[in-house]
DNA sequence: GTATATGATTAAAAAATTTAATCAAAAACA
DNA sequence: TGTTTTTGATTAAATTTTTTAATCATATAC
């Protein structure tokens, strides 16, 4: 998995400290940080915590500007206006980008 | 899995559709809303952005505050809606939203 | 009232995961 | 240096999990 490997290293520990910790053999660790086989949604989350990262980031589906970080705060109208945003046809929401620049 | 249900709901969908979606049968559909199996990594990172949400999210291992879903992600384009929208005089918000809402 | 759509269930097949054992190479040590 | 230990990789077999098509019961639509 992609970031297993960096996050034990920076950790000091040996496959099988880490497969230990988590529970399965040196040969499983092995096979997820290489990614021959991936760990459980369960297991996913326990390496997660342990490593003190995100799933997200664990499995490399982080994406810095997309995300909302914990503590921002979007009120619900806010909310409501990316869901009609999100609901319009693809076509029209450059359009409606450009009305909502020209009334500020 | 704990949030696929409300989110495919949300969205007006049937297993049937989302599962075409998804490219899988209906069946496999139902047992990861039902949390009989687990969708693979890929799997999980294609129906977070399907959903526009985080894998974190989706798995149940971030909580929501207030109305906003920690880890939700959100595009450049929509981050730019917010950013306009917040610029906008207090005034004009509501009749924005009518106009969001008319637009459909 | 019949037809259609929906979510749930089943059993069998297919695919993926786990493990103990072992290997080769590197590191540690005397 | 030569030996021992540690390390990550590999193998094959057993186990577990996942997937699917078919089907069911129920609800909704016509």
């Amino acid at each position: 998995m992609i970031r297993l490997f960096e996050l034990r290293t920076e950790k000091g520990l040996s496959q099988r400290e880490a497969a230990r910790i988590m529970n399965v053999s040196q040969g499983t660790y092995n096979n997820w940080e290489n990614g021959k086989t991936q760990p459980s949604i369960e297991q996913l989350i326990a390496l997660a915590a342990f490593f003190s990262v995100s799933v997200d980031y664990l499995i490399g589906n982080t994406d810095e500007y997309g995300t909302v970080r914990a503590g921002e705060s979007i009120s619900s109208e806010e909310r409501e206006i990316l869901k009609l945003f999100r609901a319009l046809p693809e076509a029209s929401k450059a359009p409606f980008m450009e009305f909502l620049k020209k009334i500020q």
